[in-house]
DNA sequence: TATCATTAATGATATATATCATAATATGTA
DNA sequence: TACATATTATGATATATATCATTAATGATA
């Protein structure tokens, strides 16, 4: 599969109306010019903390996390973003460098579209501006509810929550394949490691869930909804 | 003071250069129109949880807390917003209602601009919505960073973490008046009170800071910053 | 002013979580 | 394959933090 740099039509994405829907042909085919589709190998990094924000990231295909790097190299990760998801939250219009690290947690196909194409549109297409700021918005929203929803609870309750988030959110089904270590889930919502592998045994003690690696299935979701809730 | 529902001008306003640098005079006449100033004594109730989202509202002057009631009613508070901020957060963009109340910390002056006004001006007004974007992004962006910076931290670096932030970011000023109680900054930094108030006089025992009820001095702000980077 | 309610303060104790230690298992790689 | 390395797993212990209890101080109000 050598994806790598390969450049699709928006025209033809299958994303097209759900990103760029109040384009005009005109201004797909300048997006088609000024825009590269990459692929990354589960692993690779897409940008780094420090680096100039040259582009808008739109990711088509994958899943990718975005994280922070502490004084003493630990990582903090602040969000996961999946297929249609803007990857550079708002730093783009606020900063003139990334303050996160992205790195794809499964094969990923990002768009990189010049960011000038993107104040250009802003500025010309009202009606696209209004549309892109509402998705944008939603996904930083998400972003802080999240940080919220984590905080607020303790290390059950939160461990509940990462299991429904990707059971909900991200797959869409009560079996799935953890994309990530037990140490990224700790690094996600601020507990140690142990912990999390602590808790989980214990989810499957109490028949919850079944775990066979990083295979999940949740078997009880009433219960595990109910700890999300009341801890 | 009888400031209650006194509209001024936007022409006239200090912070116009600030917030709506890029609109036209016909177009500051028009916020004019679609404009109500509106003045909270402190402790008053700005907007609740639920309500619906009919105005963008930028604090003029004064000091407010973003909060979010969770189930048991104890309330959780998302962030502190100071004058030029724009308190609704991204929420304006993307939900019908707000998904946070806010409350006013200090007598405060919050300008409530027609919604479908500033979409207007972002549909017709290219230049504006740049703008206007970069400012409102970067507040929803500060928030992000906040929640981080908190929630990496135990007790005595968050309680480090507040007392900067209202020294450098609120008053500018080594000396101030905690504008909230102690189970306020209790909700803010997720920590009980007891622990909040115990870490504050061990503060002032090792004579990193002095207090007499709500009034703060930094006296060291060297160690004080040792301890917000290094816990 | 007296009364009540809230906030601040501190100690004792319980609980939650991190850290340390060790082992088993899995994964990448020469 | 075999080795090195990272991940998963579990127990024991230390530490951080919450909870409970009590008192003092402050603020609001009739």
């Amino acid at each position: 599969m050598e994806l790598s740099h390969k450049v699709n039509h928006c025209k033809e994405c299958v994303y097209r109306s759900w990103a760029f829907k109040n384009l005009s042909a005109e201004e797909l085919k300048k997006i088609n010019s000024k825009k590269v589709e990459k692929f990354f190998r589960k692993g690779e990094k897409i940008c780094l903390e420090g680096d100039e924000i040259s582009s808008f990231m739109y990711l088509q295909n994958g899943l990718v996390k975005l994280y922070k790097t502490e004084v003493n190299t630990k990582e903090h990760i602040i969000s996961i973003a999946k297929p249609r998801d803007f990857i550079g939250l708002l730093s783009i219009f606020s900063n003139k460098n990334h303050i996160y690290s992205i790195t794809a947690l499964e094969d990923s196909i990002v768009c990189f579209v010049d960011l000038s194409v993107i104040r250009d549109f802003i500025k010309t297409n009202g009606i696209f501006a209004l549309d892109f700021f509402e998705k944008i918005s939603s996904v930083s929203d998400s972003v802080i509810k999240t940080r919220i929803d984590i905080n607020t609870r303790q290390l059950r309750g939160r461990i509940a929550y990462i299991l429904l988030f990707f059971s909900k959110h991200i797959y869409d089904s009560s079996k799935f394949n953890l994309p990530i270590s037990r140490k990224e889930v700790a690094e996600l919502i601020d507990m140690s490691t142990e912990n999390v592998i602590r808790v989980l045994s214990e989810f499957r003690k109490d028949k919850l869930i079944q775990i066979e690696g990083k295979n999940i299935e949740i078997v009880d979701i009433k219960k595990l909804e109910r700890i999300y809730e009341f801890g």
